[in-house]
DNA sequence: CAGTGGTCTAGACCACATC
DNA sequence: ATGTGGTCTAGACCACTGA
């Protein structure tokens, strides 16, 4: 197969770009089985390491699982895969902020505001579902939150989410939208609690709170959803590891 | 090579850890260059390819950087390598708060207060250096930095950082101490700023502010460094990219 | 020019899943 | 028993670096 190609890149990167585009446009969903490396091996006319090395880089970037004896898998948020690798929130005593101990406030047709336009760009004034939760540590309120779906990419969502108990958000759009979230971006300011705030979460109006609004981007690298999480740091705080 | 080793790792995995151990020990220093993947196959009495299946893993966990057509080099924070990779406070227009725009309010001797000793491992009360600095935009103050280094693993270091004008901790920590900091544990809360901070700052008491408390770690694991940032957030913002 | 890492091949054996 | 991914080998050619 060394037929000179003039093509500069590497052919495991090619190969790789390939498989993600057939990811993406569902060929193969998620929780279901790829070709195993010897079939696609033969499929691309390349030695079974080169299509290896593609699957790996896959498989390092999390779009893949792999598990030797059964096969290499679409990576699904339900199934085995952790739930909650994106969630930066922990008690300040030490585990996670579970999903599990969330109520719904309300979930309603709403408009873009310009910073939710500005985070998924969009138009503002563009229709899509607001909700809002209210989760708790024990029986106290200690974080807020504000999600917005642009009916662009999840029409229809708020009857989706009226009937579901709060759960993933994100389990929910892969299901429901085939849009599998893969990044996401946060950034953390520190403000006053406004009225509405304090009411909720049983502060005085005023007090420091933080503040992370977070766009959530899909494989395909498209912004979907928006949110904010707005909470007290004497419960809770943000945690963030590197390197 | 195939003399049925008990030992359940796989080769290259225990190339890696010896590998690192090497690097740990000091036996090629930041900077410098590793011996050939055919040298280290040679030593081992592996095949090349064994060998640099351990070195690509190193490289992906950033301890070496690898240049085709001149070696696999210890990272070093001096040298091209990226300074500001543990940087996650941004302006709210755009780019990163620069490290050259600070100015060093005061270097002294100090112990640990209850906090640093917490997250340093360390008794409190250990003895070590202490350091504010200021880090303006423009010509406006917008965080101030405290930064406590242990006696036990930086002996002497307010003697270095009072001569230094306000470069990268990392750097010196590397320099003079032979630790390279390769991961950062950091808490973000939000909280009002005390009668200093307001000082320093140019805001009134009580405002809301970020807070981050950074642990860095050595090569081995250790903590090495604790420090806290305290801003306010209508010029800042602290910013996280996942996935 | 020789040496380096980067890519690619073709084959081997293994532990594990499934049937 | 068959097929999967995981490891390991041994060799090839390439682009790049530096003397």
């Amino acid at each position: 197969m060394n037929e000179t190609r003039p093509s500069s890149k590497p052919l495991y990167q090619q190969v790789k770009q390939h498989l993600v585009y057939r990811v993406l446009k569902g060929e193969w969903k998620p929780g279901q089985c790829l070709p195993s490396e010897m079939r696609l091996a033969e499929e691309y006319h390349l030695s079974q390491g080169t299509v290896r090395k593609a699957i790996e880089e896959m498989a390092s970037e999390g779009l893949v699982t792999r598990q030797a004896g059964k096969g290499t898998f679409v990576t699904s948020h339900n199934g085995d895969y952790q739930p909650f690798r994106f969630h930066r929130l922990y008690r300040n005593a030490g585990g996670k902020v579970a999903g599990n101990e969330a109520t719904y406030l309300e979930t309603r047709q709403a408009e873009a505001d310009e910073r939710i336009a500005h985070g998924l760009h969009i138009a503002p004034g563009s229709t899509g579902t607001e909700s809002l939760r209210l989760r708790h540590l024990d029986t106290q309120p200690v974080l807020l939150e504000r999600i917005f779906l642009s009916d662009d990419l999840c029409p229809e969502a708020w009857r989706i989410l009226q009937q579901h108990s709060p759960g993933s958000i994100y389990l929910i759009l892969e299901q429901e939208y085939n849009l599998l979230i893969t990044k996401v971006v946060e950034q953390v300011r520190a403000r006053a609690a406004t009225a509405e705030e304090a009411r909720f979460l049983s502060i005085e109006p005023g007090v420091a709170v933080l503040e992370v609004e977070r766009v959530a981007y899909s494989l395909g690298g498209e912004p979907v959803e928006w949110r904010t999480m707005v909470g007290m740091t004497d419960t809770i705080h943000y945690r963030n590891e590197m390197g």
